[in-house]
RNA sequence: GGGGAGGUGGCUGAGCGGCUGAAAGCGCCCGCCUGCUAAGCGGGUGAGGGGCGUUAAACCCCUCCGGGGGUUCGAAUCCCCCCCUUCCCGCCA
């Protein structure tokens, strides 16, 4: 969320940057007349207040007749005051959790995918003498997933692993992990699936996107991804810097009601309401953020490289920069069967638009202010279509595919996923 | 599901109608003391908003003791509703 005052001091430039996200500029506008009637009315609330503090401050015991009156009077401005205020508070409030974050200075104006920027690509896209196959054809061969029985339990957009395919997400979880936590310095996470309102506001995934969040009974959300309640871990909290930069890293399943509404991908394991997710989450000092969501990138780079995958890196453009986002790269990797490019890593650095929402705020040294957090989060990575990524870069034209060595430990020293 | 306890400043924790933005302790900051450190001594130390200020400080005002209503001239303190935490019993894994 944006500080009102930002809004009040730098209303054109706030306005510029949310149309060059391509957001509604219209509730800045209503924001800045409720605010101008809200200060205008707590000038005259808080001076009949002063007055009545004044008077009755001093009175101890019995009032006057006239001094009560008078008192009385007062009391009615003020509750009558104080009334409207707090409705134009709220609305003004209710109307800021809708105020996107503008993007970046560094950030490319763009509308869409077309705009993005690629800044890097790394490794050569396998090459084959034979004709490589999507992933959901190597599977059938490997016996690895079953969508049939996945929609005959949980619908459309549901999928089962087997045998090996599970084990090899389960190994590419676990690998990720144990990077995270023992090179890259995170501290690992397991956190619930399940969480309140609030928290889903405190990362911006409410109250603007309700529609792409399951809703249980209970009045609790399924999350998105471990950023919500990874991310809300310290909410509400003070922190104190020398603790900063904070590391997690967490796995969690994710459950996405939107995924299924745009009407592609509908074939193989690519998008689906519930996938399995590494996600990291750093909190540092406003100075930091930006070195440390490039240091956050490169820990999600680094974990394609070891899997010796071929993947590119795109600086999204401001169109493409999410409600709540400052900067975002999208880390793709190439799936050969498909020969199309799949995103499997988002990482996006927030400023302060996140430790806002969810009052997350540190105490930079003993004589200062509090300073408000800046937030950075990525994916490392989404397993889906990192697995996809796998099964098709390093297949076979026997139909098995070669297990990337990283992960061999985890899989008990397999070598191959063997067709049949 | 039934019954109890509780939500106060960075933390612990008093207060239970006006003298309380809030005792005390801890922590932290400044100074004294000390060969250094520790201890000791003295002082200071909440947050948010508005005014003012050519956006630093000072100064003035308002708000804030989980949230929202109410009683009152006046509420952290009394009443009502809600949220959250916690304990005991029951139930289930």
């Amino acid at each position: 969320m944006l500080p009102l005052q930002r809004i009040r001091e730098e209303s054109d430039a706030v306005k510029e940057g949310l149309r060059r996200k391509g957001e509604p500029t219209d509730c800045v506008d209503t924001i800045l007349e409720l605010d101008a009637t809200a200060r205008r009315l707590r000038g005259e609330v808080e001076s009949a207040r002063a007055e009545q503090k004044r008077q009755s401050g001093p009175v101890r015991g019995k009032p006057s007749d006239e001094q009560l009156a008078q008192l009385t009077e007062l009391k009615q401005r003020v509750q009558e005051g104080d009334a409207r205020l707090g409705e134009l508070d709220t609305r003004i409030n209710d109307l800021l959790l809708y105020v996107a974050n503008p993007a970046h200075e560094s950030v490319p104006y763009g509308q869409g995918d077309a705009d993005n920027v690629p800044v890097a690509t790394w490794g050569k896209p396998a090459s084959f003498d034979f004709d490589p196959l999507p992933h959901y054809d190597i599977g059938a061969g490997l016996g690895i997933f079953d969508f049939e029985r996945a929609a005959k339990i949980s619908g459309a957009r549901f999928a089962i692993l087997k045998g090996d395919g599970a084990r090899l997400e389960r190994a590419l979880i676990t690998w990720m992990l144990d990077v995270a936590t023992q090179e890259h310095g995170y501290t690992e996470i397991l956190p619930p699936y399940l969480v309140r309102r609030e928290a889903m506001v405190g990362t911006g995934n409410l109250p603007k996107f309700e529609d792409d969040a399951f809703h249980v009974d209970g009045g609790l959300f399924l999350i998105p991804t471990a950023e919500v309640p990874v991310t809300n871990l310290y909410r509400e909290e003070i922190l104190d810097a020398t603790q900063l930069p904070i590391a997690h890293v967490a796995y969690t399943a994710c459950f996405r009601l939107e995924a299924g509404a745009a009407g592609k991908d509908t074939r193989g394991y690519l998008r689906l309401h519930q996938f399995d997710k590494v996600e990291m989450v750093r909190f540092t000092t406003p100075e930091q953020s930006l070195e440390q969501f490039e240091l956050l990138t490169q820990h999600a780079e680094t974990i394609l490289r070891r899997l010796g995958l071929s993947y590119r890196k795109l600086l999204m453009c401001t169109g493409d920069t999410g409600f709540a986002q400052w900067k975002k790269y999208d880390l793709e990797v190439w799936a050969p069967g498909m020969r199309r490019w799949l995103e499997v890593s988002s990482c996006s650095v927030f400023g302060d638009f996140q430790a806002r929402r969810a009052n997350i705020r540190y105490r930079p040294s003993a004589n200062e202010k509090l300073r408000f957090v800046h937030t950075i989060n990525g994916s490392g990575l989404a397993l889906p279509r990192t697995f996809d990524a796998v099964l098709e870069t390093f297949q076979q034209r026997d139909g098995s595919v070669v297990i990337p060595e990283v992960l061999r430990p985890y899989m008990g020293g397999q070598e191959r996923l063997l067709p049949g």
